[in-house]
DNA sequence: CAATAAGCTGAACACGTGTTCATTTGATGA
DNA sequence: TCATCAAATGAACACGTGTTCAGCTTATTG
C-alpha cells in the first residue's frame, strides 16, 4: 500500500515478463505484423496477468491519427436529433471508434470546435447541424480529417452529404392527401428555417406540381415565426385569427405538427374530422395517444451506417468523387391522416 | 501543388520562426512557466502566421492525462437524459474539456467502455446511468481517475455523486396534493425501476408519514410492467379494468405520467376532475397543451455545475473525503393539479 | 562596486507506442 | 550437405509535447 502512484503498466513491462522484445507487443496489440502463435500466447497471457492495456494517446500520436470521430450536435432537445445521435453513437462504437460529441451554438463556436477536433487527430467528423464553414473544411481535409454533413446538401468540395430524400417524402404525403380528396393544401415552415426544412417544401410543391395538383387546389405556405413546438402552435392561432382554412397541412418537423395540431384543436378544430395533417420525424411523440399523428419516417439507423461507411471511404482514399446519398422514407399512417399502412 | 502529405505544423517550426527555443514554445502554450513578454509575442505571431495547433495526443501523453471526459449514457430517447447530456456538455465545454460520449445497454459494454476511457487517460468520468461496477471504479481510481454518478447514491469509496433532492420533491408533492384535499394517493412506478425511481418512492412514502397523511389517506403502490410512456398508459388500463379509483398520483418519470394521464382519457377520466397527477422531470413535452402536467423540476444546469466541481475537486486530491450533493427541485403547477406558482 | 536574488532561456530527457530494416532462425529443395 | 527463401524477431528511430536543471542576464541591496 506504500506505492503512492502507480506508474500504469506498458508494453515495456509485458515483453520484459514474457520474454520478448517490445516491438513484438506492439504487433500482437497493433494488429499488424506477423508473430508466431506461440510467441503471440506468451505475450497475450503476460498482457492479462499484468492488465496491460494499450496506450491510445501513444498510439495516436505515432499513427497520426486516434481512432475518435468527432460529432457537432445541437438543440439535442429536439426528441429527432437525440435519437439521431443515438444511432450515430451505436454505429460509432459498433465500428470500434470512440464519439467526441461537442454542442454547437453560433458559427464562431463551431470553428473553435473544427480546431480541437484536428487537434485529437480525429478519424472523422460528422456534422448534423449547421453547415461547415467552407474553409474550416479546406482546413481538415488537408490533415486528411474526411468530413460527412446529415440532412443537408450543400456543394463543398471533398465533403459528402447523407440526407433522408425529402423528394420520395414529398411524393407519399401528396399521394396520401390526394387520396384522402385535400383540396385545400398547406406547407408549415420555420420562418428561418434549416436547410433541410426549406428541401422538403420545395420538393413538396414540386411533387405537387408533377402530381397535377397545383391546378386543382389551393397551396398555402404557412409561416410559423418560432420554431419547435410553441412556433406551430401559434402559427395555428394566427391561421385561424385570420379566417383561412386548410383541409391538408404537410409540417417540416414533428414539433411544429404537434404544436399546430394542438393550436387548432384550442380553436374547436381537430384532425382528422376537420383536416388532415402530416408530420416529418416519426418522433416517439407523435405515437401517443394524445396525436396519433401521421408523419414520414426516417431511418436513423440506414442513415449512421451510410455516414460511417462514407467516412471509411473517404479516410482510405481523400481523392474520391462526393457522395450524396439518399436514404429511402416510409409514411406512417396514423390517426390524423388515416389509412392502411401495408 | 506538389506536397502530398501535408506534414503539419509543430512547435519546433514555431520556435524556429521565432528564434526562440522549443521549450519556451511549449511554456506558452501550455500556460505555465515564465516567459518575457517580448518573447511571448514574437511565438504567437509566429504561431498565428504558420497556424499552429498544439497536438492534444502528445500533450495527453507527456502529462499522463488528457482533456477528456468520458460521459455515459444510455436510453437518450428519454427527454430528460437528452436534456442531461445537453447540460453536460455545455458545462464540460464551457470548463475548457471535451466530451467522450458512451452508450450503452448492458454491464459488459460498462465495462469496455470504461476501459476505453481509460485508454484515453480522460480527467474524469460521469455516469448517467447503471450503477458503475466497484472493481471497474476502484481501477479508474488507481489511475487517478474521478468518478462522478448522477441521480443515485450508492455507497462506492471514492466515488462522489450528485442527486436531484428525492425528499424535497416528496415533500412539495406531499403538500400539493393535501392542499388539494386528495385522499386517497398513489404511488406510480416501472417494476425493474432504476435507484432514483425506486428512491423516490421510498422518499414520497416517508414524507407521507411525516406529514401525518397515512393514517387518514389511501396509499397505494401501482406498478407499470414497461417503462416509458407505453408503460404508464397500460398501467391506467389495468388500473381502470380492476375497478381502483385514487384522487392523487406521482410518477417516477414525466413518460410514465403522460402515459397514465392518457391511458385513463382513453377510460373517460382526466385530470385535474377526476384525479389529481403529477409527474417528474419537467420534460418540454409535459408543457404542451396537451398535457399541462404539474411536475417536479430537475435543475440540470445546477447538477452539471457541481458534477464538475467533484470531478476537479478530486482530481486535484483524490483522497477527499466522498460527496453526495443534493439538488434543490421545484414544483411546476399546471393544470394536472392546478395551483399558484410563486 | 560587489554580492545576491530573481527572472528567462535552452539543452536534454521522458511519455508509450508504431514501423522500418537488418539479422537470425528454421525449413525446403536439389 | 549446401544454397535459397520465407518467416519471425529485435534494435533503433520517429511521433510532438511537458518539464527539470543548469546557465545566463538583469535588477536589487548593502
Amino acid at each position: 500500500m506504500g506505492s503512492r502512484s502507480h506508474r500504469s503498466v506498458t508494453a515495456q513491462d509485458v515483453a520484459k515478463l514474457a520474454g520478448v522484445s517490445r516491438a513484438s507487443v506492439s504487433r500482437v496489440f497493433g494488429n499488424q505484423g506477423n508473430v508466431a502463435r506461440e510467441t503471440h500466447e506468451k505475450i497475450v497471457k503476460a498482457a492479462n496477468e499484468l492488465g496491460y492495456q494499450v496506450n491510445f494517446l501513444a498510439q495516436g500520436l505515432n499513427r497520426k491519427r486516434s481512432q475518435l470521430i468527432g460529432v457537432v450536435v445541437a438543440r439535442l432537445s429536439d426528441p429527432f436529433r437525440s435519437s439521431l445521435l443515438e444511432g450515430l453513437l451505436n454505429e460509432i462504437q459498433h465500428k470500434g471508434y470512440q464519439a467526441l460529441v461537442t454542442e454547437v451554438r453560433g458559427a464562431e463556436e463551431l470553428e473553435t470546435t473544427m480546431r480541437r477536433f484536428t487537434q485529437f487527430r480525429v478519424s472523422g467528423v460528422i456534422v448534423t447541424s449547421g453547415q461547415p464553414p467552407a474553409e474550416l473544411v479546406k482546413e481538415c481535409v488537408q490533415h486528411g480529417i474526411p468530413v460527412v454533413g446529415i440532412n443537408r446538401h450543400m456543394d463543398i468540395p471533398d465533403v459528402d452529404f447523407v440526407c433522408s430524400d425529402n423528394k420520395m417524402a414529398a411524393l407519399l404525403v401528396a399521394e396520401q392527401l390526394m387520396r384522402c380528396g385535400c383540396h385545400s393544401i398547406g406547407w408549415l415552415n420555420y420562418q428561418q428555417s434549416t436547410w433541410s426544412g426549406i428541401n422538403r417544401g420545395d420538393m413538396f410543391r414540386q411533387a405537387m406540381t408533377e402530381k397535377g395538383l397545383l391546378g386543382d387546389c389551393d397551396f398555402q405556405h404557412i409561416i410559423a415565426e418560432a420554431d419547435g413546438y410553441e412556433g406551430g402552435r401559434q402559427a395555428a392561432h394566427r391561421f385561424c385569427a385570420e379566417g383561412k382554412k386548410l383541409d391538408g397541412i404537410f409540417c417540416a418537423n414533428a414539433q411544429l405538427a404537434c404544436g399546430f395540431l394542438d393550436g387548432m384543436r384550442e380553436n374547436g378544430l381537430d384532425a382528422p374530422t376537420d383536416f388532415h395533417i402530416i408530420g416529418f420525424d416519426n418522433t416517439p411523440q407523435t405515437a401517443q395517444y394524445s396525436y396519433r399523428l401521421t408523419t414520414i419516417h426516417q431511418d436513423v439507423t440506414e442513415t449512421a451506417k451510410r455516414v460511417l461507411s462514407c467516412l471509411e471511404a473517404r479516410s482510405h482514399d481523400p481523392r474520391i468523387v462526393q457522395r450524396m446519398e439518399k436514404i429511402p422514407v416510409k409514411l406512417v399512417l396514423r390517426n390524423t391522416s388515416p389509412g392502411q399502412n401495408e
